[in-house]
DNA sequence: AATAATCTCTACCGGATCAATCGTGTATCA
DNA sequence: TGATACACGATTGATCCGGTAGAGATTATT
């Protein structure tokens, strides 16, 4: 399970995403619209700010933007910030390599491989879909929220 | 990440798997073999044992042993009763399901399909695998150790 | 019958993490 | 100058994680 900070942050670049390029949009406007507390949503945007992912303007009519384009922000990229490490042990992180202290070898450690395999599924999915992957769903929201209910 | 528990979980049944059928082994054996907290270990294989995975005999000379043959357990069987669901959204898991409470409609949710592709090809790796794959790691034992060393 | 070795089960604990919230500060525009 | 935005650190309450403690039940051995 990802954690909802994780998902607040996805679905606020999503909406950042959709807007035109340039234009600034209020936390506010986003939280409202993505149903995120406002607050909690400002520490998110702080992080992907500092992330190098967004960027800010302070002061009346101040707001947020993308920084880089969205086909160029991952999912990977995004949940390894705000989630820590993608894969499932602690020894097959690339990020944040750490070895099992009570696992007496990698070598011959009977379940590694197998989260190994995990890993790679998982990160082939997550560093190759970006935001802009998710655009064309929002465009026809209407006619999906009829469908869905 | 997985929980320490779920990785003690699958590695002690690694090791009732390679233990001879029908010869029960102590918990202690276990636990010292893997470096697993004994009293911890305990428990884990109540919460096997409770949902059918493992059989214990009690008293002097008693024991646990497998219930099922080794490759007729699955990871993803394991890691879903220790861990919980296996899907990254609570809105796509298979033995939990839960609606996410600030979405607005999983139809138009943004970011839902991208980890629906995530839940199936995990999901693919974890029920396909089962603890009889992990014994052929353990028999070379002592080269794998010098090589890893 | 006593004893020792094992599993059974419930309760508990300290620390970490999660999901927010609060409050104050600072920049900017009208 | 005042209103409106973001900046940022502190705090909180709930939950979970990893593990420990201890009493009890069951069985084998002597």
């Amino acid at each position: 399970m990802i954690s909802q900070k994780a998902k607040y942050a996805l679905r606020a670049l999503v909406v950042l995403a959709r807007a035109d390029a340039e234009k600034v949009l209020f936390i506010s406007d986003i939280a409202e619209e993505q149903n995120i507390p406002k607050k909690f949503l400002e520490q998110i945007l702080l992080d992907l700010k500092h992330q190098g992912i967004v960027m800010s303007r302070r002061g009346k009519m101040g707001g947020y933007l993308l920084l880089k384009p969205a086909e160029d922000i991952t999912f990977g990229e995004v949940l390894r910030l705000i989630d820590g490490p993608i894969a499932p042990l602690p020894c097959l992180s690339k990020i944040a390599y750490r070895r099992c202290e009570d696992c007496a070898s990698e070598a011959t450690c009977e379940i590694r491989h197998v989260f190994n395999e995990v890993a790679n599924v998982t990160r082939g999915v997550l560093d190759k879909t970006t935001i802009a992957d998710c655009l064309v769903y929002g465009e026809n929201h209407n006619a999906a929220a009829l469908l869905d209910s």
